[in-house]
DNA sequence: GCACCTTTCAAACACTTGTTTAAATTATTG
DNA sequence: CAATAATTTAAACAAGTGTTTGAAAGGTGC
């Protein structure tokens, strides 16, 4: 089979390796060892080591937020039409569901899903603003959702908990998939059961 | 006034750094310059920067455990005297409430707070165990109860169901008190109420 | 064939890192 | 006071960092 070009194959290795060990931790000499390419090929195909974790967010962070937005305003003309606020839960799945969908083994972003779950609280400011920048168009458009669905809560209320939720989910796309905190925590739980429980315990927490 | 000895100053303003900016990115030149103290003073008091991380950790961490476990084991034995199982919010308050109360301000645990919130989720491996490594011991402790609490759960649910609390809560330490992820979060809302909020969350979400 | 543009490569660059050393200073003890 | 221990200091160390350079190699079109 014929291997990815150069670029792919950097985005890749410097994919796994920031989600890993972090993006700082990550040396571009490791990098580019384990793709089988030169030490200067980053700077020559991406610039700096910057933008290369710029083309590893945007990789599957622009398909992904497509998506979550084109639920999310499909939710938001439904509601529009029928003239009643939309539902909690709709609201939150049109997030969570193509997010947590990072879980599946099969879609090819294992380590996306952990460098995404660490990348809102990562210690490294240039980690976390690349990625805020990336995310918060979204996020906003869900907290006007979640206000339209809670009508008798106050934005500072909704905004609050919304905080909460995503922490619960940050969570657990870096702990699932690799026996959670504790240890021993997926063993007999499929992908699909712990979307739904921690949909459910999002809901729940959100309404209450 | 006087100042704090040599050793303190190095571990305030290493935990303030580290909180701001990481493990990594924060150099031993960048805190004996801030602590007005010599390169070398880390090496001797401490041993190595990673020694220093573990004396950060300990400071404020040992004396949280402690009174975690204390309200834990007061729970479980009430348990046993009434021989009923223990209430799901009051386990949870027993972990939950000594933790957030590093919210407050005036408890002088202001960068702790944050350090604590991130270290679940370090991308530094180094920092990741050297925390986990001193707070698994009170998580199984809480994960037994929790159990107890829910004896129609198994046990996979409910450890997978404190992995997402934990998420909540470490996500709310990092953020509250600097505006939340969106901003202007915590404007109208007091520490207290944060608290409250945060709490009743979980419990519902665990609940639930 | 030649010329042009893209990509790869080894080497070096300037800089920062944690740690160590040995001398100088301060504190403590007999 | 003298002697011993504890601490502080400036300097150097070896190793690793991202980035740049200029030459070499590869590909494409005429």
């Amino acid at each position: 089979m014929a291997q990815p070009d150069t670029k792919t194959r950097i985005i890749s290795t410097a994919e796994e390796l920031f989600a890993l060990a972090g993006f700082h931790l990550t040396s571009l000499r490791t990098i580019t060892t384990q793709a089988g390419v030169n030490l200067a090929a980053v700077n020559y195909h991406f610039g700096s080591k910057e933008a290369l974790l710029e083309a590893v967010f945007d990789r599957h962070l622009i398909p992904l937020n497509d998506i979550r937005i084109k639920r999310l305003e499909g939710v938001a003309a439904q509601a529009k039409k029928s003239g009643r606020p939309p539902e909690v839960e709709g609201v939150l799945r049109c997030f969570t569901e193509p997010t947590l969908a990072l879980l599946h083994r099969d879609s090819g972003t294992g380590y996306f899903r952990m460098l995404v779950g660490r990348s809102l609280s990562d210690p490294d400011q240039t980690v976390r603003q690349l990625f805020l920048g990336r995310v918060s168009g979204v996020l906003e458009l869900l907290l006007d959702l979640l206000c339209q669905a809670l009508p008798h809560r106050s934005r500072e209320s909704v905004s609050l908990k919304l905080n909460f939720a995503l922490g619960a989910m940050s969570h657990t796309l870096i702990f699932q998939g690799q026996g959670g905190l504790l240890g021993g925590v997926d063993k007999g739980k499929s992908i699909d059961e712990v979307i739904e429980m921690l949909t459910n315990f999002i809901v729940k927490g959100m309404e209450g």
